[in-house]
DNA sequence: GTCTATAGGAGGATAGAC
DNA sequence: GTCTATCCTCCTATAGAC
């Protein structure tokens, strides 16, 4: 009951999160969309940034959830495509919290947290081992440094360009995945 | 005396919005920055949302005058590798301004600036006309939607992969805009 | 147009009953 | 653990004297 509870919570707040980010989300939200006072939030979770922590835990568990099923016979390059397919994919269905690159209490609270760590550890650790895979069978790049690399797939979790689009309305949700998926593999320029 | 007064105000509001983003900047540290008590800045500005549309002003305008300054016999790419180059020199300077996507308020307030609107308007026909030009002879792909190269281009202004790059302290800050700028144009394939 | 002082309200967090 | 009611801090914005 109790974990049924909170899995309702942390749904809301991952909902709200990629819908208004962290600054524009009021508690009072979060407990509203739940059906519950907003006290009894503050005995499952002891602040607002926790709040978001946890939704920053579900998010990481679902990548870790598809990274792993992922096929080790499938090239690194592909692994890395889809894994970055996966994260525009859930940032277009409106499932991907976003929060400020600024905030320091809330970089603070994710930082502490243990399982967000280990998650971020874990993916970053696997993504790596697929870029330096795949520079070393010549598919990415050799001039990129591999943090280089890793940083701008991360990037593309949280890419604006996905929203312009869809809110262009000129595009199903599948062309721009593709084409972003293009300008971030091929590029700009003609190949 | 007055135009000089609302300029350092208007660059107080610049730094701060670079540094810390619309939220977390309060009128408070403004008018701490600039010198003078927060009623005098309410004198200048009507709201916290137009101080932020007068920077965005400001850097609206330090790019069409670089833009325009940009040669017309350069290739359409070199143009617009420039423009990109130079938002990115902007933002590791710690001078570009960010705003919330998200917040109403002042999406509301910026779209009604005129100043602002008819920046934006002939910067985006002005990168439009090269981003066309280069598709025609063949140096940015032909697959690609213009809009969406567009907005490729806008994305990188406000791009955490420089951050991160530049928190990381590897690379100096030219070899920052090098990487990234080979990643926007180039991709992240081997070519 | 600058100041001091304060209104007014939003929102995170808590007290205490049940 | 859930509720109602409230606290308290922060921050935008304004009043009013000079």
């Amino acid at each position: 009951m109790l974990k049924v509870r909170e899995d309702a919570i942390v749904h809301a707040v991952n909902r709200l999160l990629a819908e208004k980010g962290f600054d524009a989300m009021t508690v009072d939200e979060v407990a509203a969309k739940v059906g519950i006072a907003k006290a009894s939030l503050y005995k499952h979770f002891p602040s607002k940034e926790d709040l978001a922590a946890a939704a920053m835990v579900r998010v990481m568990r679902r990548a870790q959830e598809f990274f792993g099923a992922l096929s080790a016979e499938d090239s690194p390059l592909d692994n890395l495509r889809a894994a970055v397919r996966w994260t525009m994919e859930v940032k277009l269905a409106g499932d991907m919290p976003s929060l400020p690159s600024q905030n320091s209490s809330l970089r603070a609270t994710l930082m502490a947290n243990k399982h967000y760590m280990d998650g971020l550890m874990e993916v970053s650790d696997r993504l790596g081992a697929w870029i330096e895979a795949a520079q070393a069978n010549g598919s990415i790049s050799r001039k990129l440094p591999a943090i280089a690399v890793l940083y701008t797939l991360y990037a593309r979790a949280c890419d604006p360009v996905l929203e312009f689009l869809q809110m262009g309305g000129q595009h199903s949700d599948d062309e721009i995945i593709e084409l972003v998926l293009s300008t971030c593999f091929d590029g700009l320029n003609t190949r």
